[in-house]
DNA sequence: TTCCAGGAGCGGA
DNA sequence: TCCGCTCATGGA
């Protein structure tokens, strides 16, 4: 994994200097993750089972309180620090939408997050606005995750889930979808779903096998494989994209574009969300 | 109060 | 195969 940006280490910290195309606000609030949060200056959350702190001035963005091998190992991974994106973004601006969406989003970072609660996360948010999805995952965390901090909890295991019934589930609100994240907890537990073989299958393949729970349609399978497989070619389409397919591709997203289709995805729904065009 | 939300399952045509 | 209805809840 070759990193594409220089880092240093100051006191306890890592620094990245003039980072090109990262932005905590438009990568924590694009709506791909649900557990950072913004208090101040400070954007927390937590990945895997570290609670990590994070501060953006002009010049840099700060890792506060890390060391450099969590960096290297968790976190060069988890913010995709090891994508050109400058050059990504080059290969977009042949095309007039996705040139303007790539540009104004250009700080979006995808997050490769940990699979099972990708998964989660995805099955939760059907039907739902963002500010509630986080809601509802920070409920989950706090009755079902292990506390690592005073308030801070990591994301429950899918073994811990499967033993659940859908009363349990009941503090986190989470209505018709409570069944559906049980149920996926079991498949995962038992390896009905399997995600190490889903390493080895092709992007529509993993996509199937993902259905096989229930509550998982195209749309969670395809966000899934995104945001918790790196599969940059699954392209997830929901209500906002699907307006945006009807007004800029009526004839078809560009096959150019298929291989980093989910990353063009990203910029595409970034804009069309918060540009105010609708 | 009403509308709508990063959907999916279901039954009927 | 396609369409419309329903699900549970809360943010705006």
């Amino acid at each position: 994994m070759k990193l594409q940006m220089d880092y240093s280490v100051e006191g306890r910290d890592i620094v990245l200097k003039n980072p090109s195309c990262f932005s905590l606000l438009q990568t924590f609030d694009c709506g791909q993750a649900f557990r950072f949060s913004q208090h101040g200056d400070v954007w927390s959350g937590v990945v895997g089972d570290k609670n990590i702190s994070l501060v953006q001035t002009d010049s840099e963005i700060r890792f506060l309180d890390l060391s450099e091998s969590d960096f290297l190992n968790t976190f060069v991974p988890y913010f995709t620090l090891d994508i050109d994106y400058p050059s990504l973004i080059k290969d977009f601006s042949d095309d007039e939408i996705l040139k303007k969406a790539s540009e104004i989003g250009c700080g979006i970072r995808m997050l490769r997050q940990e699979p099972f609660e990708t998964l989660c996360t995805f099955i939760l948010s059907q039907n739902c606005n963002i500010p509630r999805i986080r809601g509802m995952v920070y409920r989950l965390c706090e009755a079902f995750g292990d506390e690592i901090e005073k308030g801070v909890y990591t994301f429950p295991t899918a073994q811990k889930l499967s033993k659940l019934t859908p009363d349990d589930l009941s503090p986190v609100r989470a209505g018709f979808r409570a069944k559906y994240l049980i149920d996926a907890a079991k498949c995962i537990a038992d390896k009905t779903v399997d995600f190490s073989l889903m390493e080895k299958m092709s992007t529509e393949e993993a996509s199937l096998h993902l259905q096989q729970i229930k509550g998982v349609g195209e749309k969670v399978a395809a966000c899934t494989l995104l945001f918790g497989f790196g599969r940059w070619d699954s392209f997830p389409i929901d209500v906002w994209m699907k307006r945006v397919l009807s007004k800029y591709y009526p004839d078809g997203f560009p096959e150019k574009h298929k291989k980093y289709a989910g990353i063009a995805q990203q910029y595409l729904f970034f804009y069309e969300r918060y540009s105010g065009n609708r």
